[in-house]
DNA sequence: GTGTTTGCAAAGTGTTTGCAATTTA
DNA sequence: TAAATTGCAAACACTTTGCAAACAC
């Protein structure tokens, strides 16, 4: 934890963006990078929000989410189709998702390898490769 | 295209589970099973429905879409958080996703490798390795 | 007949949006 | 002060559900 400078992190993400930092975007930026790579959904940065400091609206959880996926400082992981994780980890990774808790756990690069690409079809460009890997209680 | 026998294939195919072949399950498992691999959202098969003979409720076509995955006919597959593609093909094999088409298109099992899988977390068993390889129109 | 299946319309879920009020630079 | 941002509540898209009528065996 990066309990000597709380706000350096934040703050430098927001400029790095060019994104006005307010207190909304503040509150939520520390909660998100305070180093240790998290996955969150909307539903639960709002709760942890709430629990840290004064009130973020939701709708504002949602469109924050959105904006630093699209400027690069989150990564959105669909899993299932009822909630969607961001990963502050924007490396390329992958992830276990973890059926009975609804857990996303990352694996880490030397832990899988995927040789051997498929070409893409006529036209188009590979954008981006997710391997999720599912698991479940251990039957025995 | 198996037009010498429209029928046999969709009854063996609710036979084999043991569900009653209604006039709806088997409008629907004729166009699902009619040989070829597909992949369909719901919206997709209703309409397919619809064209094709009496109406079938879009409820019971998202009734009949789980139930044939639970029962092992359909897979299903994840890709966006707004949508959910059903897979007749119910093998191990991966897909493209075109972002701009919302397109799935079948990755063969020669084409991909994954060697290395990762252990799964303590207590836990891999259930189904997904891999979804996004593509987008060729940018030059 | 009895249990299964269907269709409807209503409810539910997670998410997005329009807009007036507020805040930032 | 001009432009960006927020919060609310309403709107949304997709999906599920409760229940009475219809159907399969």
């Amino acid at each position: 934890m990066t309990l000597e400078r709380p706000y350096s992190r934040p703050l430098k993400q927001l400029n790095s963006v060019g994104l006005r930092p307010t207190s909304q975007r503040m509150i939520i930026a520390k909660i998100l990078f305070d180093g240790t790579d998290k996955h969150v959904t909307a539903e639960m940065l709002h709760y942890e929000v709430l629990k840290s400091q004064k009130k973020v609206s939701l709708a504002t959880v949602y469109n924050t989410l959105h904006l630093f996926t699209e400027l690069g400082l989150l990564r959105e992981i669909i899993v299932a189709s009822d909630c969607s994780y961001f990963d502050t980890n924007t490396s390329n990774h992958y992830h276990f998702y973890h059926e009975d808790t609804q857990e996303l756990i990352d694996i880490h690069e030397n832990d899988i390898r995927i040789d051997r690409l498929p070409t893409p079809p006529e036209g188009s460009q590979i954008t981006r490769v997710d391997v999720v890997v599912k698991v479940g209680k251990k039957s025995r």
